[in-house]
DNA sequence: TTTTTTAACTTGTATTTACAAGTTGTTTTG
DNA sequence: CAAAACAACTTGTAAATACAAGTTAAAAAA
């Protein structure tokens, strides 16, 4: 059994209890002193997992006060760690995979620069059309290099997590990364795919996510139609 | 004189050295021992000042190996909570205040939730274009509450950060903020403004910053050609 | 000279303790 | 009954200490 810190423990704990609405907003959490005595840490410890909840926008602290549940953004949040599904909320998003994982190797074109060990391991590639309230939102296509990832061809992705596969399955986790956006006018595919009005811009954006297994990057391009939904980011 | 935890001293004095170039892309920071030693402050007190660099992307912990400074983002990073000048690098950034700080009223249509205090405060208004290369790339509106800031209208904004004007003169901090992120079709103004080819699309954002001052967030909405720079954020 | 082992560094996690500063509720006083 | 003072809570800052886990350089052994 793997070993997770404490810090990281409390931290999921009070996510899931943010999302699960057990902590709804303007609700004051725990006191850190109560989440000490409670879970059996210490206080700098509780502070740490509360950094990250303030860190990702789920809570704000106030001196004196209290630790407050922030509002849950009704846009997609994606500008931070959070993948897709935790962002919006299960509840909302609907998947359909376009493409299920196929191994091929890397677009003579890639817009990232791989290290040598991704070069030479190829790649998973994927795409998936997302929905929310039934209609298409994003679509994007994933590029994960073909290492650590035994039989991942033969998983299935409906409506699952990818972040949620590779951590679960594989011990993968997201531990950051970066990204660039643009407002393109889409090609005719993209325009079909999201049911865009003539003329109507997307945002595009290419994500390089960084995670706990070195030369292991996954690498996405996302096209978002942004009429309904804004993309939403809190830092 | 007001009185700046130790913590954020050390993260001021390093994103110094960052940004003058004391340490490059790639080099390594003086160890977490070695700063304590020299800044005569403890190893926690350390890793809170280094772990604000890291949130910022600044730089890249390792364990067992220490914290390399990570590559400048030649793209424009606003998706943090750095204002333009220290994302870009002021060496690149011109910038033309084509409205100069007004007293107004706040528009009715506004876009952000105000608080009782600052709707009754009544705004700071103003225009500015952003240059990259001489190519005009961003156009933001400001509005700030017309709290803390006796005299601001008389205050001159060329090609200074509206940041360093808050800090220095009125010890107003940024501490935090959420944004939202749209591809839109620009109207006619913005499409001069920006020198925007026909039909070309914005990255469309609205940001709300908090402060340190209660009741004090500011208010920017961004029109950004993103044709030749990305928009960049890492987390 | 090369390989293996060891030592000395690094960051990561965590405990214990203490005081500062802000907020809120209770008690006391007028 | 209202206002002021006090107490009890909260988060913020910081020191001191210790061990775990990763990396790299130096020393020892083959």
């Amino acid at each position: 059994m793997e070993n997770i810190p404490q810090h990281r423990k409390l931290y999921e704990i009070l996510r899931k209890h943010i999302e699960n609405g057990v902590y709804g907003e303007g609700d004051l959490l725990p006191s850190e002193n109560e989440l000490s005595a409670t879970h059996s840490i210490t206080r700098p410890t509780v502070r740490q997992a509360l950094d990250t909840l303030v860190k990702e926008g789920l809570i704000v602290k106030k001196q004196g006060k209290g630790s407050i549940v922030r509002k849950t953004p009704r846009n997609i949040g994606i500008l931070s760690i959070s993948g897709t599904a935790s962002a919006i909320g299960v509840r909302y998003l609907k998947t359909d995979i376009l493409q299920k994982p196929i191994v091929k190797s890397w677009p003579s074109d890639f817009a990232f620069e791989l290290s040598e060990l991704e070069q030479e391991a190829g790649c998973i590639y994927m795409e998936r059309l997302r929905y929310v309230d039934n209609e298409p939102v994003f679509y994007d296509v994933n590029h994960l290099p073909n290492l650590f990832l035994p039989r991942i061809t033969q998983r299935s992705f409906e409506n699952k997590s990818l972040f949620d596969i590779l951590r679960k399955n594989y011990q993968i986790e997201i531990v950051g990364g970066e990204q660039q956006l643009k407002a393109i006018k889409p090609g005719e595919k993209i325009g079909q795919l999201l049911k865009l009005k003539p003329g109507q811009p997307v945002l595009y954006m290419e994500r390089k996510l960084t995670t706990n297994k070195e030369n292991f990057n996954i690498y996405s391009t996302i096209y978002f139609n942004s009429e309904k939904h804004a993309i939403f980011g809190n830092f």
